[in-house]
DNA sequence: TTCTTTGTAACTAAGTCTGTTACATTAAGC
DNA sequence: GCTTAATGTAACAGACTTAGTTACAAAGAA
């Protein structure tokens, strides 16, 4: 169960919260978008929460309450998604210091680094390309 | 203890398979691999036998043993290494299937798997820049 | 004040990754 | 053939991640 899925899960709830906006409801429970997502309300709410310190969602609570997109959709990035809910790098470093009396183990830090460094701007300038309103276009036209 | 250090660690361990092969020694024992690495001699031979069923060192065992690089440094890139060592995909999709009557739920995993699949793509490009010996060169040259 | 939902804590269950011990298997060299 | 040192693997422990679930206090529009 341990696979990582916070990604897909963050960008169904906005795509559905951007297509229900469109159709003129105002905002939506957690419940209504694990429905959709089909996963417990708790999860939503997690995930739903994180986007919202990141300035992606608002919420509304009291009556009538239930989430809603703080931007347009074509203003939030997969990327800005990306970086609400994954915190942690894609690559790790040696979790115990490699030997630094090998020269190998004394330099690849700093030089995988600069690898990873580079893999992750390649994957982050792609996220950076595609929107919420791009994934909702897919989702519905194709 | 659970962050993903495959790539770093199968990397050095070619790296410095590298350097001793330029220096004139023929093989390394994975306790000698272990070292550099700073862990467990097992541990090396986990990857280093996914490295060798993936082509790119071989090993000789009896007298004598231990471990080579199958190809040139510079014609082993890291994408080569992430392929040999890493199986699951960077992002998954949901766990359960999504709500299939409502329009999101039926149509958003295509689209994922189109963004997923483009940020893989660009990531593996950058990967595929960088050779073993690209990597050697930077550890002891900087 | 009411009432529905959010926000969160606490816990379970499954899975990953590193590290460790133990041991049968291998094969070069004598 | 025998010897011998290292490989290949199984089995397990321990720390951690993620998804899912229950329960409940806090919030806040009407």
């Amino acid at each position: 169960m341990a696979a990582n899925s916070r990604l897909t899960i963050a960008v169904h709830a906005l795509a559905w919260l951007a297509l229900a906006q469109r159709d003129g409801r105002r905002q939506l429970t957690s419940d209504q978008v694990a429905a959709s997502v089909n996963t417990n309300p708790v999860i939503i709410r997690r995930s739903l929460g994180e986007l919202r310190r990141a300035g992606l969602v608002s919420v509304r609570r009291g009556a009538n309450p239930g989430w809603s997109l703080a931007r347009r959709p074509e203003d939030i990035t997969v990327l800005d998604v990306y970086d609400a809910v994954e915190s942690r790098p894609l690559f790790a470093l040696h979790h115990a210091e490699p030997n630094l009396e090998c020269p190998v183990g004394q330099g690849i830090r700093p030089a995988l680094q600069t690898v990873y460094a580079g893999a992750e701007q390649a994957l982050r300038a792609e996220l950076g390309d595609t929107s919420i309103a791009d994934v909702l276009h897919e989702t519905l036209g194709a």
